[in-house]
RNA sequence: GGCCCCAUCGUCUAGUUAGGUCUAGGACAUCGGAUUUUCAUUCCGGUAACAGGGGUUCAAAUCCCCUUGGGGUCACCA
């Protein structure tokens, strides 16, 4: 039997991280079968606008690279792929229920539902439907109908029956029929509901595989129920665990990103992302953007291998090994079997781990590329396109070497890009390496007039240069280096000196030398004024 | 609360289906040390876990039962 898998997203305006491990675990399961990967629109809730409530869904598909056969815009044998254009299909299902005496139509008022729920509640005892609309002749009915009496359908479920699925990740589960409320599958004013919809679609697809998370586990047993009822074999399924919060076993929500903040496993992550989200313009503590939307990973300069090896990794191993995995590499190796059953918290180190890797493999001319789009959307070049620039870029981003993990962190060697007066200064380190030393002062005043006239300021000749210096005035690089570097980078870390030192060049660097000591003196004497 | 699911280092996990080779392996994080003018990288090393209690067995992380803990779900949402 051939593998069909789906994944069915609601148009929400963003992606999901969770929902894209589950959408990621069915794309791998197809690709691994030679099978058949569907997206399905489950907007039977009426949206306003599509485009900006799907767009970004497929986007989260297309940055990541996992295509889909049928679904919106490369439609399909199974089309329509939005639920909102299925209504033919879905009325026809429920008339064959209603015919088949499945389903029921039920006139009681939902107050009085409730209210019986309540009682049971109260009493401690299982609630299950009253089926009260079951006692009508066919003429009431009709009667009712006519009138155009408010009724819901429900399925009406064997409660002598019991329901056993063989879940691929969780082995058999049963529930036990006697124990359910007749669950409602439309709507008074005929519409479908998840549970029905979805049935009605899986078997009109024949999806071979439902593949979601833990959540849907105990949605099965109607659905089941529902197959059954419309004569449908049922397809097989695997409840993957659902993604927690770092350290946590609760699904991670876009409801928490507050508490996420003081959560210290998502300390890097936030940082990060703050950092090099501010740059773009974004409100960093918006919540507009964050780490549990993919469009987040995106804009900060994650690489879609970062992010699918992170994910496949959580809920999944391929033994006690095997950590990287190409995308290539999770089609060949992925099973269901070997998802676990316990939720597993997505661990934002272990991900930026990742990300590192992928990111050491890419070319010099991939990175490039990424740095140089991240540097002119933060407006620190004019244009990708200009031959020096590129050249100069990729001599920064050659010198960052692996200090760039994403792409956002080419912000940290702003230094480069950046106007001399417009430099910005760690003040702190500043003031503890440069300005209270008066020595260290005077050492950088005599190193500019030697920079000046340095015969070829080239990171070779320059280190000789403050070599030489060091001996000369007896004392130790460490009183001297970091000061330099804090004068011409602003910065008490970074690339190798020299070569930032080259790149920068001559001028500059002579400039922001002059800056900074003007800029020491002012401060050194004013602190020395206030000393006690 | 009912129903259902889950339980190995801080985290992600291997080992559980076929009990012994597990004084429990790997990765990330962390802590040391080496390399490096700084940072980062790289390399070496360390700390660190079978939730608890009963069984079954010559032998249990693995099988059974109970307890505890965590979580999901209980709509005319998806």
């Amino acid at each position: 039997m051939p593998v069909r898998t789906r994944f069915a997203p609601s148009p929400t305006g963003y992606m999901h991280i969770g929902g894209m491990r589950t959408a990621l675990f069915n794309w791998l399961w197809a690709r691994r079968n030679k099978g058949t990967f569907i997206l399905r629109i489950d907007d039977t809730d009426q949206q306003r606008n599509m485009d900006e409530a799907l767009g970004p869904i497929l986007q989260a598909f297309r940055w990541l690279g996992l295509d889909w056969d049928e679904g919106p815009d490369v439609g399909g044998p199974n089309g329509p792929y939005f639920q909102s254009q299925r209504r033919a299909l879905y009325d026809a299902a429920l008339e064959k229920l209603l015919a088949s005496g499945h389903a029921y139509r039920d006139f009681e008022p939902p107050s009085e539902t409730q209210a019986q729920r309540e009682a049971a509640e109260k009493d401690k005892r299982v609630y299950v439907s009253s089926r009260s609309s079951l006692q009508l002749t066919a003429a009431e009915i009709h009667m009712k109908v006519a009138a155009g009496e408010p009724a819901v359908i429900r399925l009406k479920v064997p409660r002598t029956d019991k329901v056993i699925i063989n879940d691929h990740v969780r082995g058999t589960v049963e529930w036990d029929c006697s124990l359910m409320p007749d669950p409602v599958i439309a709507r008074s004013d005929g519409s479908p509901l998840y549970n029905f919809a979805t049935v009605v679609d899986d078997a009109a697809m024949e999806i071979s595989h439902v593949i979601r998370a833990e959540e849907h586990l105990s949605n099965t047993p109607i659905q089941v129920l529902l197959h059954r009822a419309l004569g449908n074999s049922t397809p097989e399924w695997a409840h993957i665990p659902y993604v927690a919060a770092p350290g946590s076993k609760e699904k991670i929500s876009k409801r928490k990103i507050a508490a996420y903040r003081k959560n210290p496993q998502f300390q890097k992550l936030f940082e990060l992302g703050d950092s090099v989200l501010s740059r773009l313009g974004f409100d960093a503590s918006s919540d507009s953007l964050s780490p549990v939307m993919v469009a987040y990973y995106q804009q900060v300069g994650f690489l879609p291998a970062g992010i699918l090896n992170a994910l496949v990794r959580i809920g999944w191993s391929y033994d006690d090994q095997t950590e990287i995995l190409s995308r290539e590499e999770m089609q060949q190796k992925f099973s269901l079997e070997r998802v676990i059953r316990s939720p597993a918290g997505l661990d934002p180190d272990k991900l930026i781990s990742f990300q590192s890797h992928w990111m050491s493999q890419l070319s010099a001319a991939e990175k490039l590329d990424g740095c140089l789009s991240f540097l002119k959307a933060a407006g620190l070049i004019k244009t990708v396109d200009d031959p020096e620039t590129r050249a100069y870029v990729a001599q920064v981003v050659d010198l960052t070497g692996d200090r760039l993990r994403v792409f956002g962190d080419i912000f940290q060697a702003d230094e480069f890009f950046v106007a001399d007066e417009l430099l910005s200064i760690d003040a702190k380190n500043f003031e503890k390496r440069v300005s209270k030393s008066e020595a260290t002062r005077q050492n950088l005043g005599l190193l500019k007039i030697q920079l000046q006239s340095i015969p070829e300021f080239l990171a070779g000749p320059l280190h000789d240069l403050l070599q030489a210096f060091t001996t000369e005035r007896g004392i130790k690089a460490g009183d001297i280096f970091p000061a330099l570097r804090l004068c011409v980078t602003g910065k008490a870390q970074g690339a190798d000196l020299f070569r930032s030192l080259e790149l920068l060049g001559r001028e500059r660097v002579i400039r922001r030398l002059e800056q900074a000591l003007s800029r020491a003196a002012e401060s050194g004497n004013a602190g020395a004024g206030t000393q006690t």
